[in-house]
DNA sequence: TGTACATCAGTGAACGCGCGTTCACTGATGTAC
DNA sequence: TGTACATCAGTGAACGCGCGTTCACTGATGTAC
């Protein structure tokens, strides 16, 4: 049954957040277009309708992700560089990859994909890596140095919640552990 | 046709060894039991008679890894902590993850894997963690914080290679970038 | 504005494929005499 | 030590399942008159 313009151009804006959201959560693989659809509310035969394929999603998904990220880090851009170490390496952070940030969902997953996903996740990383470095306080030294700390501060971060996530069933101490201290020697390097 | 018990577990020990090379190389989810008999030389229905199924040869091969990691790394004590940085965040390293740190290889992945993979994993950081805080500097603080601070590092590694891999086809020269700015802020961190 | 018809978004069955796992079989090994 | 037989590591076909993708069909939408 055909649907409005409108409805169409609806239903494929719920498959990308879908997919977004699914695909931090359980990995690319471990989503089925069937999956997808259902979260939608469509079925699965529709797909093929609004995406190429499942690849073409993912790559579209992994940008809707930092897009959705990077805009809700301008709502709490007052709050500082200090509030986003406290955002991003909280229990909330940790326990909800659905709605986080996508580097430490997708990194290990990122080099199985196909190139248009790591042309997104590439972009993504850029676009975070300039957003810690707008942070960093005006007297941080030179250009270069600024950059390089962001860099250093983007890779603890990542690496901090991907640890805290991976040890978090099996190790819930050595997990929160993690996030603590991740937090407070990154603080100590954002100055 | 059945053969001696020395060759069986030598059998066993090459599927382990396989698995181990290319669940880091190609994930856990991208790698098939097929072909990880395979590349031991043999062929797959004899898999079940080593191992209870692919979940326990991946919890297995992540412990072996581990261990092959913990192994090596005894063997270049003598460069201490600037030597494993070096050595760890190099584009050899980056460019082979089949025969470098589980970390930044499993990450993403560990949470969508069984109960006893999350748990070899946990174990493996807890002995890396203990590691780099064995190679701290003597004057490095109380117990506690040289605790804080090898945590952090561990953190700045595993992300700094992961995002390294990930940006790597898309993004060579961010991925150079982010390598030698994480060594660079991390040796400072490392006193 | 109203009507007839072409378009096309969505449905659900079906296809082909690869995967983890099972199983009957083979034949060399290891053991009991 | 030699022989007969039971054991069992490994083989390769087969099974069931879920996946990405295709396709004939449906029926509401949008358009031409």
């Amino acid at each position: 049954m055909r649907v409005t313009k409108e409805k169409a151009a609806e239903h494929r804006a719920a498959i990308l957040e879908a997919a977004a959201r699914l695909f931090r959560q359980r990995g690319f693989d471990g989503v089925g277009v069937a999956d997808i659809m259902k979260e939608a509310g469509l079925t699965h035969g529709g797909f093929y309708g609004h995406f190429a394929s499942k690849d073409a999603l993912a790559a579209e998904a992994c940008g809707a992700a930092f897009a959705q990220t990077l805009r809700r880090q301008e709502t709490h851009r007052a709050d500082g560089l200090s509030g986003l170490l406290d955002r991003y390496l909280s229990a909330r952070h940790r326990d909800h990859p659905e709605g986080g940030c996508p580097m430490p969902a997708f990194a290990s997953e990122i080099g199985h994909q196909a190139d248009a996903v790591q042309d997104r996740f590439a972009a993504g990383v850029a676009g975070n890596v300039d957003l810690v470095a707008s942070l960093l306080p005006e007297d941080a030294g030179a250009p270069d140095e600024r950059r390089r700390r962001a860099i250093a501060i983007v890779a603890g971060l990542v690496g901090g919640l991907a640890l805290a996530r991976a040890t978090a069933a099996a190790a819930p101490e050595l997990s929160a552990e993690i996030l603590a201290a991740v937090r407070a020697e990154l603080g100590a390097l954002a100055g």
